[in-house]
DNA sequence: CTTGACTCCGACGTTACGTCAGGGCTTAGC
DNA sequence: GCTAAGCCCTGACGTAACGTCGGAGTCAAG
């Protein structure tokens, strides 16, 4: 056991040797992602091999697309779920995928269009490329972002749970958001029956979707209610007018 | 002529009819980009239905990935360079789609050695895939970004260079790095004869590439020395002394 | 002891907004 | 005419993952 104290570098020498920045190493070290083997007397930061093994790890989760949050729980947990982690980024990456796919149609049919001459119809083809993807992922979203402890529960159901399901609860959840916009614009009193009714649709509706598992309904509440969980360019399909009336609805009835 | 004036709306219905939000028109139009047809005397902001078909181009145009700078510039010259543009910004998109195909491939990798019961080979799996993505994109940097005036001779340049020639400046580009990357490691001096040579080999490529278009060299000089036109994910393929010694040298040279 | 290279840290900039707070404006109903 | 609800304004701050800058401390060689 000659191995016991091994070469610890300074941050430059392991930051070049890494292919990151010190400015990098420094935002990893103060969000508590990859602290330095040690600290000299002065505070420079000592680096050693498992430091750097460590850093190959989070540039490779990075690299597929986690954040650095992310990251550090994935990497912190005695056990962490990476198996279901990368599943679920997968398909993250998968839509990314896709989305960019409507862009590059998106350009081609302008393309089309300029090269007929027909500057006039340009903007009308890209509305249409744009809009066809936007009504495609109106549904998406409520099978999108689950954080941290549902992620397993979460991943079975979305295997035990058969696709004619899946689009049945899209054709109702659709209905469902129609139904509530009109009873906003109709100005229905959120203490009513009629909202009463609603927000019982609503709740079967969840219900049916997270099949009375307490965690993931609860993480669905959270996201619902925190929207810095949803991706930037997430719009949900509803207004506020019926965010807020569904809310003041469910917090009425029985 | 009984159009005279048109139906002009306040901020929050010209929103939602267009679907954005009231907070990203005040954003448009303090960054010049979507002025409101009219103020009232208490400021507040009126559209008509010319701001609704702008602002639709304006989120097309956002939707192939432009930036809100660059569909500054785009909507706002009386020509605009639309065409090439889109041909460029296609480009960005093909690659940011590759960008993610090399993820999605390294999480089926990493599926795999996960599958395989095999943990310890994990890491190293995912290693390998991101490192042939990124030697993949080291060259590509070259031809990635230009800033306006020069799109169209740059693309011009793209269409009138034979794929061999772009390969043989891209071993010698190559080649060209490790030498001056040597030369740093060996403290040549930058003023010495042999950094003269290296920046003459340098201003070489350079001028092979630009095909001496001035101004597409003095593109590639404003880009090579403000990093932020580059990608935000994009490291140079040399090391910031390289690139201290290369400028350091063509100071000196004649 | 100086010089140059290295290190630390805080503060600010980046993109395209969202959120909040503190204040004016408008309009319907009384 | 007054008031309350709802609309509108603006500025300030937050977001992710750093890059850049600047001022100050540290280290090794000459």
């Amino acid at each position: 056991m000659v191995t016991g104290a091994a070469k610890l570098r300074r941050i430059t020498e392991f930051a070049r040797d890494a292919g990151v920045t010190v400015r990098a190493l420094h935002l990893y070290d103060r969000l508590g992602l990859l602290k330095p083997a040690a600290l000299t007397e002065s505070g420079y930061r000592l680096y050693g091999e498992p430091e750097l093994a460590r850093l190959e790890q989070i540039l490779a989760l990075r690299f597929v697309g986690f954040t650095l949050e992310q990251i550090k729980e994935l990497l912190g947990g005695s056990t962490p779920p990476l198996a279901t982690a990368l599943r679920m980024q997968r398909e993250v990456i998968v839509r990314r995928k896709r989305r960019l796919e409507s862009a590059l149609a998106a350009i081609d049919e302008a393309a089309r269009a300029l090269d007929a001459g027909e500057p006039a119809d340009l903007w009308a083809t890209l509305r249409d490329v744009i809009e066809v993807f936007e009504v495609q992922n109106d549904w998406e979203w409520t099978k999108q972002y689950y954080s941290g402890e549902a992620l397993e529960r979460v991943e079975e159901l979305q295997r035990t749970t058969p696709a004619s399901v899946v689009e049945q609860g899209q054709r109702d959840w659709t209905v469902l958001i129609a139904d509530v916009e009109e009873a906003v614009v109709r100005a229905v009193d959120p203490s009513s029956d009629e909202a009463r009714t609603l927000a019982n649709r609503w709740r079967a509706l969840v219900g049916q979707f997270t099949q009375g598992d307490a965690e993931v309904s609860r993480g669905l509440n959270r996201l619902w209610n925190d929207s810095t969980h949803w991706p930037a360019d997430f719009k949900r399909p509803w207004s506020d007018a019926a965010d807020a009336f569904i809310k003041a609805a469910m917090n009425c009835g029985t």
